[in-house]
DNA sequence: ACGCTGAATGGTGTGTTGATTATTCAATCA
DNA sequence: TGATTGAATAATCAACACACCATTCAGCGT
């Protein structure tokens, strides 16, 4: 709970790395670095991180709490659930390309990440539909969007329908104007189903009818000319 | 227009260069080895193809093609817009994943093409799109969706949102059936977003009520304790 | 005992060398 | 003359040796 001289270790090796890795990148900066500017021996790390990747997973959750401050104020805002939620995604957006753009060495932790602790991603993801679903479900109580069966889900599924504009490998090289507005258009399509008066779809059974040849298995039509047969 | 030897001939190159691409791989299959299947030299192909990423290019137009024959079939169908929608995407989904499942040298391909020619990325999206489009058009006219003001930038919305379901990239180790399920998650929402009585929302100004450090710029929420110093 | 070091280890990058390969083009063939 | 070849070229790839680095742990110091 206090500030044991534990915690504080942990942080000056974090804060040490940080500073290398944003400077040189994960791959350049190495674990004897690391230990050298904190005046301790690279096998001592171990005792405060079981591994390199874990170093650069704090780093990455240290940048993620700051947001999730962010994320906080903007769901105890005064303002419509359709604004909040708009606010969160923009302002997620434009933190992580702003990041990228100044500290490009930033984009390799995410790329390292991504491959090597795909689990990180997901709890990654996971908390942050803690506060989309706090929206949606103040949104439904308001009477502004329609009842949601399952307000988790819902989050899930819109996370799903932003994943571009929340991965820098998926949008590095787009633009943030471009980005911006897709965003919305995206949004505006996802808060006009959430709305009052948006008509469910009634579930899908997925039949297609008999035109043209049908995959025996998932009932799918086939290609008129398959590249191979099944 | 009739079938010239020169179309013979690039259709030959091209079926010997699938073949070997399917059983070896991309980069594994040389041109050489292309041009002998064919009893040509290699030089030769260059009159038909003006580099060996077009021939890749050829082969995925290939496979695309096949697939809007579907989907012109989809479009075609005496079914609701909704339905044909959902036909559509799932379809797009089944068929790339078998196609990754059974010929997973064809994801290969898809890299090297997303890399080395993101332009044509582009233009399968555009392609897609028209029959996306003529489906949209008919809900409206249907009176089953609500109007679009603009229904190119409403496909082109969609596409954004689903992008996480037709490109194999980012699928290829996520199961099927989950995909499915997610799938239709998503287009529940999208299609509750065209529906009748969906709500438009209002444009929104992009402004953010002073709460928290904002950023000069941006007019967005800086975090609490940010990174680095703007 | 406990916290730490630094040498040992195995795996992973890196640089170099010698093929392979995509691509071009002057020369040949029909 | 137009179509095709195959040698020439420059770029990329593969293999090898070597250095480097993340990670471990026996032992030292406190």
């Amino acid at each position: 709970m206090n500030p044991s001289p534990t915690d504080d270790t942990r942080k000056q090796i974090l804060m040490a790395a940080v500073e290398r890795i944003l400077h040189y990148g994960y791959s350049k900066t190495t674990m004897a670095e690391i230990a050298r500017d904190c005046n301790m021996s690279a096998g001592n790390i171990y005792r405060f991180f079981a591994s390199k990747l874990d170093i650069a997973e704090a780093m990455a959750q240290k940048f993620n709490e700051e947001s999730y401050l962010t994320f906080a104020q903007i769901v105890a805002r005064k303002d419509t659930a359709a604004n909040r939620l708009r606010e969160l995604f923009h302002y997620d957006l434009a933190r992580t390309y702003s990041a990228i753009e100044d500290e490009a060495k930033i984009l390799e932790v995410a790329e390292v990440l991504a491959k090597e602790r795909p689990i990180y991603m997901n709890d990654k993801l996971a908390q942050e539909r803690v506060f989309l679903v706090q929206i949606l479900n103040e949104g439904v109580a308001a009477g502004e969007f329609r009842p949601l069966a399952n307000p988790d889900e819902t989050a899930e599924m819109w996370q799903s329908a932003l994943m571009k504009f929340r991965f820098p490998q998926l949008f590095s090289k787009l633009t943030l104007p471009k980005l911006q507005r897709e965003l919305d258009g995206v949004m505006d399509l996802l808060l006009a189903g959430i709305s009052k008066g948006a008509q469910v779809p009634a579930p899908w059974d997925g039949i297609t009818p008999s035109t043209g040849e049908v995959c025996p298995v998932t009932g799918k039509l086939l290609p008129a000319s398959a590249l191979k047969a099944n």
